[in-house]
DNA sequence: GCCAACGTTGGC
DNA sequence: GCCAACGTTGGC
């Protein structure tokens, strides 16, 4: 089982969304990058779990648990007008994928960004690696195990 | 195939 | 709101 890490704005789409969903359930779309379709692609599995982060806003962190529960499968948006139409994919040749996850829980606290920045452990992390703008990002079985204990902690 | 221009992400 | 860092686009 691998884990991830993915990035929403909750003022667009937040884990209390994902929670309000029937059965917890919903799917990630709007993915529009060639690094984060592969892996989801070539790597994500029913069964994976993933950290539900919170960008773009006052306190951004991590913010909740989550599991994939479908494989990557055509991202319908992109045939449809609107923000994440795309006239290059269409249904007979999917440029974009999508997965479904489901709602887990939410961490007993926000971990947030500075807490993982400051943490000598996570610093080969993606998300805190200069520059990293991918949205949907790998964690290592080692960096899921400490960030599960930082959240036991309370915040420094 | 290079690379400048442009658009987007996302922290601050 | 600013802007650094990056990915993508398109002219050549």
């Amino acid at each position: 089982m691998a884990y991830w890490l993915m990035k929403s704005e909750p003022d667009v789409y937040g884990i209390d969304h994902l929670a309000a969903e029937p059965d917890g359930v919903e799917h990630w779309d709007g993915i529009r990058n060639y690094q984060v379709r592969n892996m989801f692609r070539d790597q994500f599995r029913i069964g994976d779990q993933a950290f539900f982060y919170h960008s773009n806003t006052k306190v951004p962190g991590i913010v909740g648990v989550m599991e994939v529960v479908s494989e990557a499968y055509p991202d319908h948006t992109a045939f449809e007008p609107g923000k994440y139409y795309d006239p290059k994919s269409d249904p007979d040749n999917p440029r974009w994928l999508m997965v479904d996850v489901r709602y887990l829980r939410h961490t007993r606290r926000v971990i947030t960004l500075a807490e993982l920045k400051a943490d000598p452990a996570l610093s080969d992390m993606a998300l805190v690696r200069r520059g990293n703008r991918l949205s949907v990002m790998p964690v290592t079985n080692d960096q899921w195990a400490h960030i599960l204990e930082m959240e036991k902690r309370d915040a420094e």
